[in-house]
DNA sequence: GCAAAAGTGTTCCGTATACACCCATGA
DNA sequence: TCATGGGTGTATACGGAACACTTTTGC
């Protein structure tokens, strides 16, 4: 790893990575947004968590460290899905400034990588290296600034084909146990739009690596649902045979 | 756009694009590999098309560029599909060397964006900029520099994928007027299994926009067969039924 | 007449969709 | 007793997969 004189991780002030972190909240989609302050109006606004790359380092490392320097998670699915490149990301003054200053080196173009990923709002609190971080509904999206705006745009697409992929996310990123509506509402929110009771319970029950658990929920004004869980071995299981074909 | 003294556009040597054509010749999938000279030995070794982006060029328009350089095609459709950038790229100091003198720029690491297209074998023919150009069976690669075998792989995967989201891609490769047959081993050798005839034929008489037309195969020692057409306005129409939904 | 490929239908199965009612619980 | 969500079954439609024989043509 190259260092300068201090013996600080230098970057590579040409790549950088952005991660868009998907999440639920109040039952919208929502995406987290890192406060920066304006430098000419000492105004607060919003962008996507992203760094520049250091000097020697991955993509899927820098990726990972951006997660785990926002919101404090380590073990989150991470997938790189797009390289921006237009040369016009970088054309209002304003962003170049403010990266310039946060990087302290000189910028003249970025390619960034985006990575998607789907956390959890409660669990991803700030972490001290970065201030306040939010999340905002993506139908309420503030201005952003370089393109990413419609980096999330393209994140929203991807994570509808990831969850058919690799439907693990979805558990990853539930409790362990959690209810079929729980679920249900995870897959209408993302997919924005309605799942009918009867067909989801019948899917649920046709996958072996959704199981019934024996406890099932208190205290609520209706009848206790039941809790499942992801069962991760039935699920590579499943995977492994069906890669073999 | 930046350039030298000499008005020359200036490369950006930090990121580069890479194009992964695939094509079909003596039914196997190829991919086209341009010669390089191995600045040591002199030996003349194999590589994916590619370049470094130029100081303000979007990398869409790099990609486009190398394939237009490449094998003097311009209308084919580019993918882009992955960026990689591991710092172990360039840890082959052959491969840095070379391309410190074909860019005649100082190299660290680089971080690529690969492309993928699918190209008819006959039409790519190389153009001047490029030295030979040759199309290799996937199944029988060389050994080859940076990690570009490790890119076909993934772009063999992706064009499956890529075929079955929008297939007009597969049409652009055949010619205008193409029979049952082709289409079929089109199929096969991107997926590399074979298909039903009868079933075959059910699916594209189901799809509106391959349209048989009254031509017949001439001067066959069998009976002949029927071309067919692609319709792409239909074939549009259709696509946005599909995407309203 | 024979070699070589073209073209054609039916059955079966699994999965997606549409749809309505009774059950358990707390307030 | 009522409001709330929990949980269940059936009928239909569609698409994928398996499977064999006749037709046309040039040689």
């Amino acid at each position: 790893m190259l260092t300068d004189q201090e013996g600080k991780k230098m970057f590579y002030p040409h790549v950088s990575v952005d991660c868009v972190l998907l999440g639920i909240d109040n039952e919208e989609l929502c995406v987290l947004l890192v406060e920066r302050k304006n430098a000419g109006t000492g105004k607060t606004e919003y962008k996507l968590p992203g760094s520049l790359i250091y000097e020697a380092e991955d993509l899927d490392v820098a990726a990972y460290r951006v997660l785990a320097d926002t919101v404090g998670l380590k073990r989150v699915a991470l997938k790189q899905f797009r390289a921006f490149g237009s040369p016009a990301r970088t054309s209002n003054k304003e962003d170049v400034l403010w990266l310039e200053r946060a990087s302290n080196m000189e910028i003249d173009r970025i390619v960034t990588v985006a990575y998607l990923a789907l956390c959890k709002v409660r669990k991803a609190r700030p972490d001290k290296k970065y201030g306040a971080v939010q999340w905002t509904p993506v139908s309420k999206l503030p201005g952003l600034p370089f393109d990413h705006r419609e980096i999330i745009g393209e994140a929203i697409k991807e994570i509808r084909k990831w969850t058919e992929v690799e439907p693990s996310i979805i558990f990853n990123y539930l409790p362990a146990l959690f209810t079929a509506l729980q679920l249900r509402r995870t897959y209408e929110i993302i997919y924005n739009k309605e799942f009918d009771v009867r067909n989801f319970h019948k899917k649920m029950n046709a996958l072996p690596f959704i199981v019934p658990t024996d406890d099932l929920e208190k205290g609520v004004a209706h009848r206790s649902a039941r809790y499942y869980r992801f069962d991760k071995v039935k699920y590579n299981q499943l995977r492994s045979k069906l890669n073999k074909t």
